[in-house]
DNA sequence: GCTTGACTTCGAGCGCACTCGAAGTCGTAA
DNA sequence: TTACGACTTCGAGTGCGCTCGAAGTCAAGC
């Protein structure tokens, strides 16, 4: 395994990663690739099953909310070479401790909504939950 | 209960909602109050606890990523008045709907960061997690 | 040979949600 | 009376992450 490997064009990728080819191109044009996309002869993109693997963790990154600068500095770190493994998992470890905090709250703002949800199906007498109907309107 | 509030300054209330006072005024003019803000003889904004626990929810829509355009409806049918009950369901139901697919997208990205996470460990030679050691270097 | 369509680069534009700053107005305390 | 600090308005600026568009290249099929 050296060069040889399955290549897909940007739309195989996109269509794959759900990305699409504009952001791919742009994740590129910010330094996000860990290696250099091989081109074909007419210059179009070949991605690597280790590119494609990587683009999907990378929005995995970023539907977490990793800020693209701080993906940069991990692919930085992940191009310096096997010494950086140490700080690699200390950012990735920060960032899960960050994911963790997102979801507590969002978990939060859900469970007020949910709550918000059942004062209105009560109102319109519609029990949704175990709950009983009461009078008076909603406060907002 | 007609006029007589309990009274807050705009700095005490982003104090009690977490939210800045630019943000406040930002969403008032945004058009986001259910009602005018009293204002103090200085002009100055004076909430009230309806007020107050209207920005509170109005946080819990922003945290789930409610766009402020979908609130400014939202806050619309309200001011229409009851009428437009069954109207608000609907929107926060759709939202909740949203908000549910967000999360479990965040935590099945979650769950591949702990998997990265766990292959670092494990290369480290701390396992974490009860797997065991592996040779070889971690793919990115 | 000519069209079609998928690609290329690169700069510019966009949408969103704030965030800031300047200039002015109060009310209280020294 | 003078200073301070918390507020006011309103326009402009910022940061982020895409997203678009124009102009060009290339390979395959008719």
């Amino acid at each position: 395994m050296t060069t040889t490997e399955a290549e897909l064009t940007i739309s195989a990728v996109a269509e794959a990663t759900g990305l699409s080819v504009h952001t791919l191109r742009y994740y590129e044009r910010a330094g996000l690739m860990l290696t250099p996309v091989q081109r074909a002869s007419s210059s179009h993109r070949r991605y690597s099953s280790r590119d494609v693997a990587w683009m999907v963790f990378l929005g995995r990154l970023r539907s977490t909310g990793m800020p693209i600068r701080a993906i940069e500095q991990y692919v930085q770190l992940v191009r310096r070479g096997d010494s950086t493994v140490l700080e690699r998992l200390q950012l990735l470890v920060e960032h899960r401790e960050q994911v963790r905090r997102d979801l507590a709250e969002i978990q939060a703002s859900l469970a007020a909504i949910d709550h918000k949800i059942n004062s209105y199906s009560e109102v319109l007498g519609i029990p949704a939950d175990g709950t009983t109907p009461r009078e008076g309107t909603v406060t907002c």
